[in-house]
RNA sequence: GUCGGAGUGGCGGAAUUGGCAGACGCGCUAGACUAAGGAUCUAGUGCCCGUUAAGGGUGUGGGGGUUCAAGUCCCCCCUCCGACACCA
């Protein structure tokens, strides 16, 4: 790093320039202001009523911009992590000067598994441990000079939220989804409508003849958080259960890359399957990018069809989902997934007669062939499952009927049928379907077309549009057509009915960890939970000391290390039978809960009567305009496409339907940052060397003389390639920082880290000072005449992009116009006027608050840029009396002319006519046509 | 494989509705200041031809098309990045 003025040899030099614009005189500045903004609230941000109202109703339209918060990582904060911090920051403080009551603040995520990692390894306890980093982070956030509402600020580890976390909890677990009105209710409405009989339980028993425990097993059935007993990933290695998101594909923690078990366990579900509809509906209405919202499509996968029972010998029905029932005709076997329930029953004791060697896998008998094969398939990991696309599968030796034409067709289990999508049953139609057909031709099954390929298809099976064929009443119709005929058909003979099925899987909520939030949920003797009352929340985590997760081996079950509380994990309530003593819930939340609801907190902070007050909650998150309301920009890394940002509309939803919120959706506009991306070098082992000690020399790079290679990459220690906000503090100060990330691109794109260039924005912000201030006075040289009207004409154009660029994001636009300014100042080199300046310095204020507020003061002002009004651009002086416009001949440029501004065609065609050079090159041609847009161009077309 | 997004100088990137491609910055070249410059300032800088110059040609991943005019619109192809992945 080579600050100018940081060796001791230029001293004769700074005595000159005492107050050049450098790294020393940034650090003064910036902490001269941190804290005159600290002391004077600056970026407080008034509610409408409670603690955090001011005097006076304010009266400015509010804007909420929020970022997604970070976990408090104990590494320290690199260079790329602030991106979208400053970003926001810039847009926020555009925003208040330009009339807004801007919200903006930062909270922490702090739950999870790092923590308890790094107290299994280091003994400090997580919640110490958490605290550290949160101050060290803080500490680096605040020399950044970002404008948040300190008032505000959270961790989802402290007990006063979480208590509401733990609220918002009962809320869910005390509600039902009603289908009917397609919302959520209390659970006790449910009660009144099971007791009236308006409701049928869930399996037909009348309510009043169930004992008061079968009443609670029934709501249980119902509720919106339950108790489910399906398979759950286990985790050995981190010590436990993760949510189907937390596992890759290839059966591997996404934290850690440790390898994950199925086990079946009695965990808490959250009955998002229940909004699946609601939270694909609404994407419409949400101001996101196409590729998040096709994201969060995708993950719910919707898809229409038709279920379809097909009769068997043994009595039982096959029920299959599928998208093409007009394919029905085509069905030559049917394919049941290996863990389907259906296989024990109907699987034959011995292979019927004329059944294929190959059908058989061998075996001596159908139920040998099941099982040898499930053995087969469960060995096999989800990777190998994935690689291996050839199809495998046995007989079981029973067939089913198709129900359109009586067909006889043979029952197979195969494993690329999966249990948990649809029925785990697949009608195989081959000649519609392309793995159907793959696995027909391994076991030479029929293969009938129902759709008719063009002439000229020469493939497989065949997934067009077309006309129906073998499909005796469909012949002839096209597939939307011969879908909804088939559909009446079964629904008419009873056959099967029009459904829709999901991908989206209810959300697994435990977690078998101690950093996390506790349930407020015990169990008495029935082993039924029950809710804690809300006046006894929070329920605080107990004081272990031995919160670590066992050491465990594969073999091992799931364990959550507070049954190792044993004080804490019985407790006494009264829950109406007066005082009793019970078993609490083990078990914790995931670190998704905390982040699900972290927006409304920010919005009022300190309430502890009620989630939060309904004046603050309607004043902040409903759109003015009449969008659909919620945080006005969030911004954050795409990463969280699916799972947060689902969790999060989730719960909001559910609040929303209880009345707690007054808006469907949380977020109204989500943007997407980019990420800051660094060369790493590798030498010739492969080993990462420090990036910071490499030599570039004719394109290629060294390392200590020896030759490296080149890549980028997510700036880290594994790369050996981060810088640290610290080292660019010390070398240029905040403000260059600031001004070097936003320059770099667009906020949204990924972009490369490269130190050598910042000192380019270190330049815009010396040359900014040097045109305002004496260098070795420290005095402003501004004067009060006004600027040359060509000044002034630029000024005002600069004023026009840059507000523009601010509004879109485009920060990297917005300070190339405002350099494009500068620097025709520095060509003049004559003391600025005072209106520019004042201008300037207002330009460049949400970009680099600080050094536009020590100009601001020194050029005479003695109020904060931060609430004052953003430069309006004048209309009178963006348009210019004359206007050079280029001359095309044949869409080449040739010439310009100089001409009045809103000239007519006619007078342009003939300034671009007598032209002297286009009179030349058109001399001996034929004029075929002009064409003359006023202000713009003209265009002449001879040959 | 399917679905998104993107390809513009040596590099990061600009370019309203189709209307002067390469703004702004880095780097590079030359010069000024200097004991010195990895500081600062000034000028130049897409590529090719043209001794300088005037000027000309060419140019936004490739190929075709629409248009007076295409980085921008249409069709086909290639490459890179991201997500999902036997979803019936």
């Amino acid at each position: 790093m080579n600050a100018s003025s940081s060796t001791p040899d230029n001293e004769t030099e700074d005595l000159q320039s005492a107050f050049r614009y450098d790294a020393a005189l940034a650090d003064q500045i910036e902490g001269e202001w941190q804290r005159r903004w600290s002391e004077e609230g600056t970026y407080e941000a008034p509610n409408p009523s409670g603690p955090l109202a001011s005097q006076e109703v304010d009266a400015r339209p509010k804007l909420f911009v929020m970022d997604m918060f970070p976990y408090p990582s104990g590494s320290g904060l690199h260079v790329g992590h602030p991106l979208g911090y400053i970003g926001t920051d810039v847009f926020a403080r555009y925003k208040r000067m330009t009339g807004h009551n801007v919200l903006h603040t930062m909270g922490y995520d702090a739950f999870g598994l790092p923590a308890e990692e790094h107290a299994r390894q280091t003994g400090e306890h997580p919640r110490a441990n958490t605290e550290n980093n949160i101050a060290n982070m803080q500490r680096q956030l605040d020399r950044l000079g970002l404008g948040h509402d300190k008032r505000r600020s959270i961790a989802t580890t402290d007990v006063s939220y979480y208590r509401w976390t733990q609220w918002i909890f009962l809320q869910i677990f005390q509600s039902w989804y009603d289908v009917e009105i397609d919302r959520a209710r209390p659970i006790s409405e449910l009660e009144d409508l099971l007791a009236a009989g308006d409701r049928s339980t869930s399996d037909g028993r009348p309510w009043i003849e169930m004992d008061p425990t079968e009443k609670r097993r029934e709501l249980d059935h119902w509720r919106l958080a339950y108790l489910g007993d399906a398979p759950v990933n286990w985790c050995p290695a981190l010590g436990t259960v993760l949510a189907n998101e937390e596992v890759t594909a290839e059966a591997r923690s996404e934290r850690g890359n440790h390898p994950v078990f199925r086990r079946p366990m009695k965990q808490w579900m959250m009955r998002i399957t229940a909004y699946a509809d609601r939270l694909l509906d609404d994407l419409e209405r949400l101001d996101w990018t196409d590729s998040i919202k096709t994201m969060q499509r995708n993950w719910i996968g919707r898809s229409e069809g038709s279920q379809i029972s097909f009769a068997t010998s043994a009595g039982s029905k096959i029920e299959v989902f599928t998208t093409r029932p007009d394919t029905l005709f085509g069905t030559t076997a049917m394919v049941l997934a290996p863990e389907h329930p259906l296989v024990e029953t109907l699987v034959a004791e011995t292979w019927p007669e004329n059944t294929p060697q190959r059908w058989t896998g061998g075996a001596a008998t159908p139920r040998e062939a099941v099982e040898n094969y499930r053995r087969e398939a469960s060995e096999l990991t989800d990777l190998e499952r994935q690689e291996n696309q050839s199809k495998t599968g046995v007989h079981i030796g029973a067939y089913c009927s198709v129900p359109v034409n009586g067909l006889q067709i043979p029952i197979f289990v195969a494993d690329y049928v999966l249990m948990g999508y649809g029925t785990g049953a697949v009608m195989s139609v081959p000649g519609q379907d392309q793995r159907d057909w793959d696995f027909a031709k391994v076991f030479e099954i029929e293969i009938i077309r129902t759709v008719e390929p063009p002439s000229a298809f020469d493939g497989e099976a065949y997934v067009g549009d077309g006309p129906a064929i073998n499909s005796d009443f469909l012949d002839g119709l096209y597939i939307n057509d011969a879908k909804q005929a088939m559909i009446d058909w079964l629904e008419r003979e009873g056959h099967g009915a029009r459904t829709v099925t999901y991908k989206l899987r209810d959300w697994l909520f435990s977690r078998q960890r101690y950093w996390g939030e506790p349930f407020p949920i015990v169990y008495d003797d029935t082993g039924l939970a029950l809710a804690v009352p809300e006046d006894q929340l929070p329920v605080e985590l107990p004081e272990l000391i031995d919160w670590a997760p066992r050491a465990l081996d594969e073999a091992s079950d799931p364990e959550p290390p507070l049954g190792r509380a044993t004080e804490w994990a019985t407790a006494t309530y009264n829950l109406g039978d007066g005082d009793l003593r019970y078993r609490r819930e083990l078990n914790t939340m995931p670190q998704w809960a905390g982040s699900c609801w972290y927006y409304l907190r920010y919005l009022d902070p300190d309430n502890e009567e009620q989630l939060i007050d309904p004046l603050v909650e309607s004043y902040w998150m409903t759109d003015s305009e009449g969008g659909v309301g919620g945080v006005d920009l969030y911004v954050g890394g795409v990463e969280h496409a699916v799972l947060h940002l689902l969790y999060a509309r989730f719960w909001h939803k559910v609040l929303y339907d209880l009345g707690h919120v007054s808006g469907p959706e949380p977020f109204q506009r989500l943007y997407n940052q980019g990420y800051i991306q660094a060369a790493a070098y590798q030498d010739k082992r492969g080993v990462y060397v420090d990036a910071e000690d490499v030599v570039e020399s004719d394109g290629n790079y060294f390392y200590q003389e020896s030759p490296v290679t080149r890549t980028f990459g997510k700036m880290g220690k594994s790369l050996k390639n981060s810088v640290t906000p610290d080292e660019m503090y010390s070398a240029y100060g905040a403000d260059t920082l600031r001004l070097y990330e936003m320059f770099m691109g667009p906020l949204d794109q990924d972009r490369p880290w490269e130190t050598k260039s910042v000192i380019g924005s270190h330049r815009l912000l010396q040359r900014v000072w040097r045109n305002l201030i004496d260098e070795s006075t420290g005095a402003a040289t501004v004067i009060d005449s006004p600027p040359s009207d060509a000044l002034q004409r630029m000024l005002h154009r600069t004023i026009a992009a840059v507000a523009e660029a601010m509004e879109s994001l485009r920060f990297n636009s917005a300070i190339a116009r405002i350099t494009e300014l500068n620097n025709e100042l520095s060509r003049r080199a004559e003391p600025v006027s005072r209106e520019l300046a004042e201008t300037l310095i207002l330009m460049l204020g949400p970009l680099v608050p600080h050094i536009a507020e020590e100009l601001w003061k020194r050029i005479g002002n003695t109020n904060s840029i931060v609430h004052t009004r953003f430069p309006e651009a004048d209309p009178k002086f963006l348009l210019d009396e004359l206007a050079e416009l280029p001359v095309q001949i044949n869409g080449k440029l040739r010439s310009r002319i100089v001409v009045a501004t809103g000239s007519h065609e006619e007078a342009l065609q003939e300034a671009a006519l007598s032209d002297e050079r286009i009179a030349e090159l058109l001399r001996g041609k034929e004029i075929r046509k002009v064409i003359v847009i006023p202000d713009k161009l003209v265009n002449i077309v001879a040959s």
